[in-house]
DNA sequence: ATATTTTGCTAAAACCTTTTAGCATCAGCA
DNA sequence: TGCTGATGCTAAAAGGTTTTAGCAAAATAT
């Protein structure tokens, strides 16, 4: 239905060539005359014509998309989605957005549909480890930023928060207080993200000369219920009242207040809480709650940056780390 | 870089014909013989062969593409995209997402360009009204739903929240509760979404019998800021408290309870506060505070389930009214 | 008057699929 | 032997764009 460039050559009585030449900007290039570029460019205007990306795509082999591959659209990713959203489109990008929920298996056939669709690069939270990754051969086809975890290699991009500063940081500011007793709650183990918050927990535990007590950390997943049961773990196996609790992500810290809020109303009061991820509403839980804010904005653009370059410019890949801000209330 | 049918074909020394027919599962329908159909898939699998969508979608006039338009990604809209993406990609569709602030050119462009890129169908938070809609011809190219907001129309498919009666039924609650000072505090006037919620509110104060005070009733924006500016003016210009408040969405909530934490701490227990949109976080936000959850599951399913039935049964258009839940704390 | 350069434009190929119509070949039958 | 029908496959077109190489006409130079 919509109008095409050869209908429009033949109203305006020149070649597709022409019209081709004209939309794209380079009439000049081919000498083609002032009087014939604004007639085309006003008969294009009047008959809403806009080129087919399909068929662009094809020639050119390219496609002006970009996919994102998340596992879940959680604040965090909402957050990043929205402006790599943003900054995509100003650079004339468009953005396939799916979601794993975390199953390898369907990152794999993610990745399959979406360079099927000619994607010209991706952003990924990936679940793949190093060796899965690298394996990945099709992965050489198109350049690929990761986001949230990283990876070891050497033309492999990503954009991650400083994991390991911002949890040292805020841990610190537990131990500044005094807190020497605090509890762990971590989610799946074989990811960057989750090892480097690990670490810094353990670094700010040591440069305070606590001791790193393993029965007080947990790792299980990055659910909800995941928090919800480390919470229920972690006070049914201690009979002393927790210090203080750090989860090193929102959904665990969700859980620990859902199950607070059944099970220990007041122990928000005599619990000091701290966590990896922020959210505005935790403003107006009472606690307070201490949170290490990531700054989405900056890892959206920062991995756009990258891909652009790549694509456009032939930079070379980037890896970069993010600080993080630690938020006390 | 990919392999493609032609090399597959001359690997398997037959014509692509046969490839293609092998490939889309009709190698009977053409009296492919099983063994050479056999030989052809283990090849293409062996290979990686996918096919190229955009050359598939140039023939076949369809890119099994939908277009997501929403203003932002709050949390709402994040829920509905990501159950979108899910349900679609079962039926083998993906998401193109785009946002669109909520400013009216910007929808526009995005429609533009998402045409250009040959969606089959479009998902619209829409800011238009119906003359603008309705002027828009490219939107008779492919189906549209809209969601979040309606519009009057025929050929036009909604999934909304059924607004009016979860204002109606909160309000109601309020009232319930022998509140019988009650402030609104609403967004952009224009969209359907607002209307239906102040008439569920007017329509709860009737039947308690309350005056509709129209100086109690502020109607700004949907921003944080806006929610904020709301609470400040409403304190300015009551020397009484107001014993209660309804904010018409999470993002005027959250600017309330912003307002109170700064120039009011103890508001929050002095007044009932309620409002449309519901957040986990809103449990643990002392108040307690009544909200009105949207299905954003049920919103994305449905809206899917339209586009689908269009596409690809040719199934009528259809408008869905979806029931929200009030969740009383 | 002829040769050269400039101007303004275009033909055709390539990108990769799917689908329609039809071509050989071979078995079975009279 | 010649005809019919089944079997197994293929040639070619279409879909809409971009780009390369080059053609004809006009302008300029010799």
């Amino acid at each position: 239905m919509p109008i095409h460039i050869e209908e429009l050559a033949k109203i305006a009585k020149v070649s597709k060539t022409t019209v081709s030449l004209v939309i794209n900007g380079r009439a000049r290039d081919y000498r083609i005359s002032k009087s014939t570029e604004k007639r085309i460019l006003k008969l294009a205007r009047n008959h809403h014509f806009v080129p087919n990306t399909l068929a662009r795509g094809m020639r050119l082999k390219k496609t002006q998309t970009l996919g994102l591959i998340v596992p879940y659209l959680n604040w965090h990713f909402s957050q990043i989605a929205q402006v790599l959203e943003k900054t995509a489109r100003e650079s004339g990008y468009q953005l396939l957005v799916a979601m794993t929920d975390d199953v390898l298996e369907t990152e794999y056939a993610l990745i399959q549909n979406l360079l099927a669709r000619k994607v010209d690069g991706f952003i990924i939270a990936t679940m793949m480890n190093h060796k899965q990754f690298h394996s990945n051969s099709i992965l050489n086809q198109v350049p690929v930023v990761l986001i949230d975890r990283k990876l070891k290699g050497d033309n492999i991009g990503w954009v991650v928060s400083d994991d390991r500063k911002g949890t040292f940081e805020v841990v610190t500011h537990l131990c500044d207080q005094g807190v020497t007793d605090i509890h762990y709650l971590g989610g799946i183990k074989t990811i960057s993200t989750s090892v480097d918050r690990l670490k810094g927990f353990k670094e700010a535990l040591k440069v305070h000369g606590l001791l790193d007590d393993n029965s007080k950390i947990q790792e299980t997943g990055y659910g909800i219920r995941d928090g919800y049961e480390m919470a229920r773990k972690l006070f049914k196996e201690n009979t002393k009242f927790p210090q203080a609790i750090f989860t090193s992500a929102l959904t665990l810290l969700e859980g620990l207040l859902q199950y607070f809020k059944e099970h220990n109303p007041d122990a928000l009061k005599k619990t000091q809480i701290a966590s990896y991820d922020d959210h505005p509403m935790l403003d107006y839980v009472p606690g307070p709650i201490q949170s290490v804010r990531q700054n989405a904005g900056e890892i959206a653009r920062k991995s756009f940056g990258i891909i652009h370059g790549v694509l456009e410019d032939g930079k070379p890949m980037d890896q970069i780390l993010i600080p993080p801000q630690v938020i006390i209330r």
